[in-house]
DNA sequence: CTGGCGATTGAATGCGAATGCCGGCTCGCC
DNA sequence: GGCGAGCCGGCATTCGCATTCAATCGCCAG
C-alpha cells in the first residue's frame, strides 16, 4: 500500500558529461563538443553521445559551463514594485526577447529604493551578463556597474553622464501635446497630479507640462502630489478641489491610473462629468486606460519597441563591450480618448 | 577631447579569492572562510582579508560557489502571459520573498503552453533549487522534475497525483458563494463567459458555478468562451444577447478583466444599467475590479498569503527533499460590490 | 614544566564542462 | 603508390571557490 517513494530525492547525484562519456565509450571532450553548438564531431560520434546522454538522463551544467566560458548567460533585470503594476507587459517583453537569443532573466524587484546597493551586489556576484534596471542608479552605482565591465541598459531613464545605454520614451513631446490639445480646447485652469517626489519619470513630466503651459500663458497652475497609486488619483483631485474653492478645467495626471482614479472622484464625489465639466488626461496608455468607463486621452509608450531596443541594445554590448554607450528616444502614441474636450 | 574610456571593458579579469589571499598574505581558503558565513576565522583574518578585498574589489562569485556546493542559490519562476497581466502583484511578491532567503529568481514567461519544454530543460539546465510554477505541468514534466530532485510548488493548480506541492485559492468555494448570492436575489437567467479551454483555473471556475446552478434548479445557462481579455468580456455580453435575443439576469465572468468587459459592453453598447438590468460578477480581485465605475462583486485570491506559502513550502523542500508534498489551500475574499444586486 | 584540547590556518583536491594542443587516421591529388 | 592536408578525438589543464585533512599555535590544567 505505500507510495512508491521517488527514487531521485538526493539521488545518485546528477549525470555529468564523464558519465555520459564512459557509457558512450568517448572521451569527456567528445561530450563536451557534441553538446556545444560548432564544435567539431563526426556524425557517429554525435549519435553515440545522445543516446548515451538520453540513457543517462544528462543535462549539461549552465553553471559549470558559465565558469569556464565566463559567460552566465543571464541578464539581470531590476524593476520597481511600480514598475511592475504599472507596465504588466515589461517583463513578459523583455523575458521572451531576451530568451530568444539563449538568454536567462534573474529578476529583482525594489520595494525602497534604498535596498537598490543590495540587489545590485547580488547581480554582480551572480556574474550576469547585462543588466536592464527600470529603477534609478546613482551615479556611483553605475561606475561600479561599469568597473564590473557589464554593460547596462537603463529602460525609461536618461543616460546619465553617458555613463550606460539607455531606452525611453519622450515624456516631454507628450506632455506637451497633451497640453497644447488642452489649451488649443479652451481648458485655461490646469490643475496637475504627479507622481512621487522620487520618480524621476514624475518629475519630468510634471516639469515638461508645466513648462508648456507656461509658454503658451497659462498661469496659477495648481500642483499636489500622488503616488501613481489609484487612490491618489482620488485624493489628488479632492485636494485639488478643496484648495482651489472651484474645479478647475483639466487635470494632468502623471500617470494613467491616477488619472483614473481622479475621473472616478471627479464622477462619483464631486459630480463632475467627465469630459464635459472636467477633462483628465493621464500618460503610459496601459491597459485599464482603453476600458470604456474611461477612454482615456493619454500618451502610450511603445512598449514592444521599446524593450526590442533595450534587449538588442544590450546584446550588442555583450558581444562587444566597447561599444560605446547609446540612448534611444522612442515617441508616444497619442491617444486622443474620450476623458477630455479636443478640438480633434 | 577625447572622453575617458573605462579601462575596464574586457579588462584585467576580475579579482578572485587568490588575488585577495595574495594581497592579504594568507591562504586562498582563508579567503573563503572569512566570506562564507559560520566558518572559523580569528578577527584579526577577517580584518586583513576583508581590506585586502576592498582594496582589489573582490566579490565571491556566486557561480563558481554554486559549482562546489551544488546550491545555485536560485528557483525558476515560470508564469504565463496571462498570469502577468492579471495578476502584476505575484512577482514582486514572490521574489521579495525569496530574496529575504538568499535565493534569486530566475523568471520565465510562456507565450504558448507549448513552450514549457524548451523552457524547463533551461530551468533544469541552469541546476535551479526550486520551481514556482503558475502554468500548467503535465505530469510526465512533473515527472521529469521529480526525477531531477527538484522540489516544486504549483500556483493555483491543483496537485496532480500527489505529484507536487501547491498553493491555490479555493475557486469553487468561491464561484459557490456567488452563484448562492445571486439567486438568493432573485437572478434567474444567467450567463458565463468563460476562459480560455486549457486553463485548468477557467474550467474549474466554469465548473464550479455550473453546478451549484444547477444544485439550486436554474436551468439553460448559457455559456460563451473568452479568453480573460477586456475585449472577449465585451464580445461575450454581445455574443450572449445575440443568442439569447435579449439580456440574462446576471453574467458569471471567470475573471474580473472579462466582467469589466462585460460591464462596459452593457452600460455602452446595450444601454443596460449594471446592477439595476444586469449584475455582473468576476474572479480575482485584481486593481481595477475596485475603481468605482465597476465596484466589482468578486471573490479576491489572497496572493499575499498565498505567495508566503508557496515560498516556505518550496524552502523547506529545498532543506529537506524528502518531505512528502502538501495543497495548501486558501479561501478567497468575498467582495460584494455594486456590480451585482444583492441582498447582503 | 609539560601534555592535551580547541581554535585556526594552509595545502591539496574536486565540482562539471570547455578548449588548446597533439597524434593518428582518412582522403585527395599527382 | 606516396605525401601533404585536414578532421577528429583524447589528454591535460583551467575556471573560482568550498572543504577535507593535517599541521600549528595558544593556552590551561595538572
Amino acid at each position: 500500500m505505500e507510495k512508491k517513494a521517488s527514487q531521485h530525492k538526493r539521488g545518485p547525484r546528477r549525470a555529468t558529461s564523464y558519465d555520459v562519456a564512459q557509457v558512450a565509450g568517448v572521451s569527456q571532450s567528445a561530450v563536451s563538443r557534441v553538446f556545444k553548438a560548432g564544435a567539431s564531431a563526426s556524425a557517429e560520434m554525435r549519435k553515440r553521445v545522445r543516446a548515451a546522454a538520453k540513457q543517462v538522463g544528462y543535462r549539461p551544467n549552465a553553471i559549470a559551463r558559465g565558469l569556464i566560458t565566463q559567460r552566465s548567460n543571464m541578464v539581470a533585470v531590476v524593476i520597481s514594485r511600480m514598475t511592475n503594476l504599472y507596465y504588466p507587459e515589461l517583463l513578459v517583453q523583455l523575458t521572451q526577447k531576451f530568451s530568444r537569443h539563449g538568454i536567462r532573466v534573474l529578476l529583482f524587484t525594489l520595494e525602497h529604493e534604498s535596498e537598490i546597493d543590495l540587489v545590485l551586489e547580488q547581480m554582480l556576484q551572480y556574474q550576469v551578463d547585462g543588466i536592464v534596471t527600470a529603477a534609478m542608479l546613482r551615479p556611483e552605482q553605475l561606475a561600479l556597474i561599469d568597473e564590473a565591465g557589464i554593460p547596462v541598459a537603463l529602460y525609461n531613464r536618461r543616460s546619465q553622464d553617458g555613463l550606460a545605454s539607455a531606452v525611453r520614451c519622450d515624456q516631454e513631446e507628450g506632455e506637451r501635446w497633451l497640453v497644447a490639445q488642452l489649451v488649443e480646447a479652451g481648458h485655461r485652469r490646469f490643475a496637475i497630479i504627479s507622481g512621487p517626489e522620487d520618480s524621476t519619470v514624475s518629475v519630468e513630466r510634471t516639469a515638461s507640462a508645466m513648462q508648456k503651459l507656461a509658454e503658451l500663458g497659462i498661469e496659477n497652475i495648481h500642483v499636489v502630489g500622488g503616488d501613481y497609486s489609484y487612490e491618489s488619483g482620488r485624493s489628488g483631485l479632492a485636494a485639488i478641489v478643496e484648495q482651489l474653492g472651484r474645479s478647475p478645467d483639466a487635470v494632468i495626471a502623471a500617470n494613467d491610473v491616477m488619472a483614473i482614479g481622479c475621473i472616478d472622484a471627479a464622477r462619483q464625489e464631486f459630480g463632475l462629468p467627465v469630459p464635459e465639466a472636467l477633462s483628465v488626461v493621464g500618460f503610459d496608455g496601459v491597459g485599464p486606460a482603453r476600458y470604456a468607463a474611461y477612454n482615456l486621452t493619454t500618451v502610450q509608450q511603445p512598449v514592444e519597441r521599446m524593450t526590442q531596443a533595450a534587449v538588442a541594445m544590450l546584446l550588442e554590448r555583450i558581444e562587444d563591450p566597447l561599444l560605446p554607450p547609446e540612448e534611444r528616444i522612442f515617441a508616444g502614441a497619442k491617444v486622443a480618448g474620450g476623458s477630455a474636450r479636443l478640438l480633434i
